[in-house]
DNA sequence: GGTGTGACAATGG
DNA sequence: GCCATTGCCACAC
C-alpha cells in the first residue's frame, strides 16, 4: 500500500485536473476540496510545484477570489495565463477574469460542509 | 527539526 | 468602501 497521498499537493493537482475547459476556480475552492480551506495559499505554491510534478496541472485555470490572475507571472510567460484564458473561451480582461462568477467552477459539487 | 515561504483569504481600521 | 495586516497550512532548504 500506498498511502493516502504523496502530499498534498496531488490532491491539488487532481482538483485542478478536474476543472473542465472554459471554467476557473478559486484556490480557496480547491484547498477547500482537499481538505484543508485554510491552505489556500499552499495551493498557489502547488501549482507553482505543478511543473515538479510531471503532469500537467492547468493552473491558468485557478485564479484568487476576485478572479485575478495572480498567477499568471508564473507560467512561461505573464501573457500565457490570460492567453490561455481566453483561449478556452474565458473572457479576460485586466488580468482578471470576466464574468468569473459564471465561469466559476466549484470542485465540489456538493459539500457537506 | 526549525525557519521561511507562498500564485490566498478574511478581518480590522 | 478601500488599504493594510494577520492567519493559515503544508512544503522546501
Amino acid at each position: 500500500m500506498k498511502k493516502h497521498d504523496d502530499g498534498f499537493f496531488e490532491r491539488v493537482y487532481a482538483a485542478v485536473r478536474k476543472i473542465p475547459p472554459g471554467r476557473v476556480t478559486t484556490y480557496g475552492a480547491i484547498a477547500r476540496c482537499v481538505g484543508s480551506p485554510q491552505a489556500s495559499r499552499m495551493v498557489g505554491w502547488a501549482m507553482n510545484n505543478s511543473h515538479t510534478c510531471g503532469e500537467y496541472v492547468p493552473a491558468h485555470r485557478v485564479v484568487n477570489r476576485n478572479g485575478m490572475l495572480t498567477g499568471k507571472h508564473h507560467f512561461d510567460g505573464p501573457e500565457v495565463m490570460a492567453s490561455l484564458l481566453r483561449n478556452e473561451g474565458v473572457r479576460v480582461e485586466d488580468d482578471r477574469v470576466l464574468d468569473f462568477q459564471e465561469k466559476f467552477w466549484n470542485p465540489v459539487p456538493d459539500t457537506d460542509l
